[in-house]
DNA sequence: GCAAAAGTGTTTTTAGTACACCCATGA
DNA sequence: TCATGGGTGTACTAAAAACACTTTTGC
């Protein structure tokens, strides 16, 4: 019996989240501008205390919704949590952190003082907000190769070249048309919508539409290095792909 | 300002970790045997209370220290925060869940109600620590595969072909010996110690003894599907390779 | 020499990369 | 008809699975 004991040192739990949009061919974060005191002026991670109903998930999920009008998030994953003593001033919290994607179609209506700042290119930050941050910038990269996480950055329709940009985008460097749709076609992962998009102002072969096969998230190479014996010919089952979150 | 505001509902964080061990060709975890009230006489991880001057993992690690003498773990890794409102009977518990590892060579002292259950046959546990056991089972499977993790699961000194009797156990099916040795070669993770170990009762060549090459996990495979453009080979044609720089 | 266990060589299969070439459109 | 993207065909390469074969021991 250890579990269940309330005793000595109460201690408050929030939640923060790292939300990653593309925005301007650029992987960005939305964070807040502090306008009190502890980092004054620093940018910090939405989010906020946990309520004594909730779990941490539906916690970050209400914070957002409320305070940020971020409910177009298309992916919510947990990051790690952040406990070290005094990783903010004042009485201790401890802090569990999350990965949130929203579609690069939308502009969700954010408060004043919160702006989308590259990953790659943070402002001062408050507390361990930007390690946070690269955890949850990371994870995305990570999952980019080896699940379907695309579809939380896509729009519902895209052509390849977009989603090429995005790609390009989340994963720092720029990712080839031709094979992103090879490999995302191979997986099973692109459906063909029919129609096409318009071509552009210079004219051009007009781009099929494509949306993804699924809306939650996938492991799609299972990349097993010691995987069982293959069943002679089926194809790979989906089965024994096992989430390689926590890369670190 | 949130983050570090303290107020209306302080509650208790507690650590545990599912530690495992392949122990007679079987991944176990190690269980207390509950003696008091709520769930007496299930099973459960060992952990405790987050204590005010430590951070999770320190916690965990000293936990196990004190109670259980698993000093020797080769490996402490956070999986995720268990945080469902009533996951306990009584004041509100968060719990930091983590999986830990210990070779297979080591018999740790462990107190009296304890014992190593398989993962895969688990007893009747308490709480929600069935699916924390789960989880931690998953992600070292995961890990097997694209990472050195099986260092730690191995004694320092192995054979190739208890190495895999090691990973088969891990997994839970059965890897072939000869593709284990050539891909973990191929990896840089095996080195050959020089010496043998002395062939069996049957006869038999000896078999060399290796060990791994770093003590401390590293991704070996970093399998990035779309990866940036190779070094290796020429660059990019002129004509129409324009589209990779869109995105710096 | 023979059985047993270890280890290597060689072939096949799978997945991704590189790159040339063809296609559909606007001006 | 031609410039401009979009899309496909095909060869190349890397990595691992499968399996045959050789090596080294105890009896």
């Amino acid at each position: 019996m250890r579990s269940h004991i309330n005793s000595t040192t109460p201690l408050a739990h929030e939640v923060l989240a790292a939300v990653l949009q593309v925005r301007c061919a650029t992987l960005r974060v939305l964070l807040w501008r502090r306008a009190l005191d502890p980092h004054v002026g620093r940018w910090s991670l939405p989010g906020g205390r946990l309520r004594p109903d909730e779990d941490v998930e539906q916690s970050i999920r209400r914070q957002l919704a409320e305070k940020v009008d971020v409910k177009q998030l298309t992916h919510v994953e947990q990051l790690a949590v952040f406990s070290a003593p005094y990783r903010v001033p004042g009485p201790r919290v401890v802090a569990t952190a999350f990965l949130g994607l929203v579609p690069s179609d939308v502009d969700p209506e954010v408060p004043e003082d919160t702006a989308w700042h590259p990953v790659d290119d943070l402002p001062r930050t408050a507390f361990d907000h930007e390690a946070i941050v690269l955890r949850a910038r990371d994870r995305l990269r990570a999952k980019l190769s080896y699940t379907n996480l695309g579809f939380a950055l896509a729009p519902r329709e895209f052509t390849v070249s977009s989603l090429r940009e995005l790609y390009s985008a989340a994963l720092g460097y720029s990712v080839s048309a031709t094979n992103l749709q090879r490999v995302l076609s191979r997986r099973g992962l692109l459906v063909p919508t029919g129609s096409t998009a318009p071509s552009g102002r210079a004219g051009g072969r007009p781009a099929a539409l494509y949306s993804f096969a699924h809306d939650d998230m996938q492991v799609t190479d299972p990349f097993a290095v010691f995987k069982p014996p293959s069943p002679s010919r089926a194809p790979r089952s989906r089965t024994r792909g096992q989430a390689r979150d926590a890369v670190t």
